[in-house]
DNA sequence: TTTAATTTTTAGGTATGCCTAAATTTAATA
DNA sequence: TATTAAATTTAGGCATACCTAAAAATTAAA
């Protein structure tokens, strides 16, 4: 049995070890954490000791085996109740994290299960992130960052990398929505501004927010 | 801002308050959290200097104000969660406390409201036990235990007073459920067992078991 | 490659929420 | 009322999960 400060941890790891595929050092898991690296340190010795991570004295840790499949578990906790927040309880997509974060705790698999039937198997979250299944198993996207396409290409918006608050909101604000097609119809090469366009009306777009949208082509 | 501890020991104060209208012993807290009186004692002093409850050396607890609000609002959380999971989830009664007892914790005032709209704004949980409104205003149940009942009476069954799995299960067993007409036929003054018609069935009920059944008559 | 900067760990400390064993207070009994 | 029993508190410890400050290891720069 893990705290819910271990599942914080081991669920901080795997999105770290997702992006770059190397070891995941102390000082970035402090930092996302909000903690100290101290703190990390000693918490890494623990779960070193429970068998849920690998570790080595200033070399970083990953996760073993166990540790991913309970990191996919938690993941597949917090990406149902987000679902169940915004489709049953009628929560916006910039509110439910917060609240995601506690219930992704609750200890049940048979709530799970029955949550997951009630919402009708959904295979992703309302940022669009893939929900694994009960044996751990989801999509990988393959998706493509805004950022990274060429003038003249298209892609309808999957997915937000980035689910803050002030994100979610500015483009809410902006009404870009997950489903939403979107046109790639010019990149200034200087300062990386996007021109799209989208719902028939052009706007611009900061390399740093096209960055955080994801399109599946 | 409460530990999920102190508020544990919070609503425990409330119900043992409710039974009886003294103070609450170290003891008798003790006993129902699963836990030393020394503990308790320790937390006393923690909740006194929060001014959740009242507190005199080897003289008991009583929850303050303040107390009383708090235990309410997580009674209310406790019983709308148990109101979902049989409503919603399809769990069966006997199965929902052990969950809601840890969903009670879940800290958001709008996951709660949006919570009770969804479910229609209930007044009972699936036990019969009233749910308090937002304001912390529930009905006081004038209901009376079929023990107290005497030959010839009759009442239907709005709540039961323990909610244990054993004794739940035992219901169900004998198809015995909330909304029941349940006839007095009679008691034996003797051994206090209860000779009843239920669903044009007789059957015999043991004293502990009629004390458990709250009827309104 | 020596020095400097950065990262990481260690040492020592705090608050929470438990525990056991011993002391104290209160209640019950003789 | 004196004695005994029961209830309660105190004392001292333990594990978790943090913290700051100092030391050690690693990495980067000169
Ligand atoms: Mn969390
Ligand atoms: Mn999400
Ligand atoms: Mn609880
Ligand atoms: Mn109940």
């Amino acid at each position: 049995m893990l705290t819910q400060s271990e599942e914080n941890y081991i669920k901080e790891i795997f999105s770290l070890e997702d992006d770059r595929n190397i070891s995941v050092s102390t000082n970035d898991l402090a930092e996302k954490l909000n903690t100290k690296p101290s703190s990390v340190t000693d918490m890494l010795r623990k779960l070193s000791a429970k068998d849920m991570v690998s570790y080595t004295k200033y070399k970083g840790t990953n996760l073993s085996e166990l540790g991913r499949k309970k990191a996919i578990e938690i993941i597949r906790k917090h990406r149902l109740w987000e679902t169940f927040l915004v489709e049953k309880l009628n929560f916006s997509w910039d509110e439910v994290h917060d609240i995601a974060e506690q219930l992704e705790h609750i200890q049940s698999t048979q709530l799970i299960s029955k949550l997951d039937a009630f919402l009708g198997h959904p295979d992703v979250d309302p940022h669009g992130d893939p929900i694994p299944d009960e044996h751990g198993r989801f999509q990988l996207k393959k998706q493509t960052s805004l950022a990274d396409l060429s003038i003249g290409s298209q892609g309808v918006l999957v997915s937000v990398k980035d689910s803050s608050v002030p994100f979610l909101q500015y483009l809410d604000k902006n009404q870009i929505a997950i489903g939403d097609l979107i046109h790639v119809i010019d990149i200034e090469p200087f300062d990386r501004l996007f021109a799209i366009e989208h719902k028939s009306k052009r706007m611009v777009l900061s390399e740093n927010i096209a960055r955080n949208l994801y399109l599946n082509q």
